[in-house]
RNA sequence: GGCGACAUAGCCAAGUGGCUAAGGCACGAGUCUGCAAAACUCUGAUCCCCGGUUCGAGUCCGGGUGUCGCCUCCA
């Protein structure tokens, strides 16, 4: 398995520190509002590289963390009138409503940086103590970055240049102007813990550093992040962390894209985010989850609306033939375990998922790969002839167990068929306002003009419906109706 | 100003030295159909520009252009 390790700048065979057993730690959500599409990518990508990990047979120990101390979340706790934890508590709340409803596999463990208060002091005592950091006067404490002489190895940044960029206003205290806080002094009316240093809060940096630590050890096998805490949040993480143990933080720093909306990085300020509440609105999950493995969880990517809808119509046609492939089955008697098709393509299902997905992560090939097994599978089913249903309906079976065990991996598939496909229908019937009694008494009329040769009256009774979004399908049961917007997209 | 990433068909997107450059959307043709639809089949690019390395480059190196990100909180 290869993987891309951003402080090499390549893919590096993937080898864990000890043998089967793989740390990971990637940097969770300060959670001052509702999560938005970006920290959903983000967590997705996370829980389906452990997610693949564990299908490879490695034992995995997967840490996220929540920021629940920091000044954005003092501002809104303010703002609200509340107390700043609690505030945090509620957004944690919310933001575990989101991942469940996107059906992320949770990690194994959640840290809160304010259940680290004591082993945050700690850490920056022991800095302190090694010379690496320094208190001020006004009970600030700074890392003082100049003793740290590999600062800049993952981001490539040189310290004499660093200061070149640096802001005019330097606070009061400090010995550098590129050094960073490792805790900060108490201001009036906001939350604080005492410490030698008097009354204060952790700095961002330390908390991933003192969780990473105390929950993986010394050592972890893979960071991540999103691509923006590259600079300098992680290379702060290892200045600490390395300072500290004086060894090395990670092997593998791995970088989640982020996500832009019309060629802007989505934020707040542009009023171009759109939360994940918003989203599991509009779509449904596995569509959310599709678009983001259509593209490699390392690019920056440019998500449109279209992109959902089109997802959506992807999933519409697997699950359509997936429950075409389980009545089929169900009609031949189908049986998993006995001989199928000759050219039975399920066996190199699960072999070609591995292999596109062991060249880091390759989501957007596993994806593109199940375009060729429902087209091979409509094929079957439609050249299936009287002497070989039984075969086909075998092969059906074969193919849907192997989709199921692979694509587990990416969340896929995890539905009812047929849930899945009402759903679908019923949603875009509301968008269209339409109900379903309107359209069979529709295809009612249109069959009995059928039946008089009426073709006039029947097809514009079709076309009708085909400019309210609903199209017709003639077939020898009978007439079956769908949505458009399903079909013909753009 | 400094650091970095990216640039593949109308659009989205995989592919980091070697058979005919995945896949999808849209477009067109066909099978099927009363006609359609769905499904299936077929159909499209020499990879931003210039130069270099190599038997051979979209894939490596240098230069240019463009887009974006980071350098302040940010998934």
């Amino acid at each position: 398995m290869k993987i891309y390790n951003a402080m090499t700048r390549r893919k590096e065979e993937f080898v864990p520190l000890e043998g089967k057993n793989v740390r990971m730690y990637a940097c969770g959500i300060t959670v001052y509002d509702l999560c938005h599409i970006g920290h959903a990518r983000q967590a997705i990508v996370y829980a389906m590289i452990a997610d693949y990990l564990r299908y490879m047979g490695y034992n995995v120990k997967y840490v996220r963390n929540y920021t629940d101390v920091d000044d954005k979340i003092i501002k809104r706790a303010n703002e609200f009138g509340k107390n700043a934890l609690d505030f945090s508590e509620e957004q944690i709340k919310e933001t575990e409503i989101d991942m469940a409803g996107l059906h992320v596999t949770d990690a194994d463990i959640y840290t809160k940086a304010s259940e680290y208060i004591d082993k945050i002091i700690n850490f920056v005592s022991e800095l302190i103590k090694k010379g690496y950091a320094y208190p001020t006067e006004k009970g600030d404490v700074y890392y003082s970055v100049r003793k740290f002489p590999e600062y800049g190895k993952l981001s490539r940044r040189k310290v004499d240049e660093l200061l070149n960029g640096v802001r005019v206003e330097v606070e009061e205290g400090k010995e550098n102007p590129i050094d960073f806080a490792l805790w900060k002094s108490a201001k009036p009316g906001e939350i604080s813990w005492d410490s030698p240093w008097g009354k204060g809060r952790p700095g961002w940096h330390i908390e991933c550093s003192a969780m990473a630590l105390d929950t993986l050890g010394e050592t972890i096998d893979i960071h991540g992040g999103g691509r923006d805490l590259l600079f300098p949040h992680h290379e702060n993480e290892i200045a600490q962390s390395e300072a500290l143990t004086g060894k090395k933080f990670a092997n593998f720093w791995t970088y989640c894209g982020l996500i832009k909306i019309n060629g802007e990085k989505m934020s707040k300020s542009l009023g171009n985010s759109l939360t994940i509440r918003d989203a599991l609105k509009k779509y449904n999950y596995e569509a959310i989850k599709y678009v983001m493995f259509s593209k490699h969880y390392a690019s920056d990517v440019d998500i449109l609306d279209i992109d959902y809808q089109i997802a959506e119509s992807h999933l519409y046609y697997f699950y359509t033939t997936i429950k075409n492939m389980l009545d089929f089955a169900n009609n031949y008697g189908g049986n998993e375990n006995e001989e199928g098709l000759a050219n039975d393509i399920s066996a190199e299902i699960v072999s070609n998922f591995v292999e596109v997905m062991d060249d880091d992560f390759n989501t957007s090939a596993a994806l593109a790969n199940l375009h060729s097994i429902f087209k091979y599978a409509n094929a079957s089913m439609k050249a299936a002839k009287k002497n070989n249903r039984r075969a086909t309906a075998n092969t059906m079976l074969k193919i849907l167990k192997e989709l199921h065990e692979a694509y587990s991996v990416l969340g896929l598939f995890e539905q009812n068929p047929e849930h899945f496909i009402a759903g679908l229908k019923c949603k875009y019937l509301k968008k269209i306002r339409l109900d379903e009694d309107y359209i069979k008494e529709q295809i009612e009329k249109r069959a009995e003009a059928k039946k008089s040769k009426d073709f006039e009256m029947a097809d514009s009774i079709r076309d009708d419906l085909d400019g309210k979004g609903i199209i017709l399908n003639d077939s020898r049961e009978g007439t079956s109706w769908d949505v458009k917007a399903l079909y013909k997209i753009g």
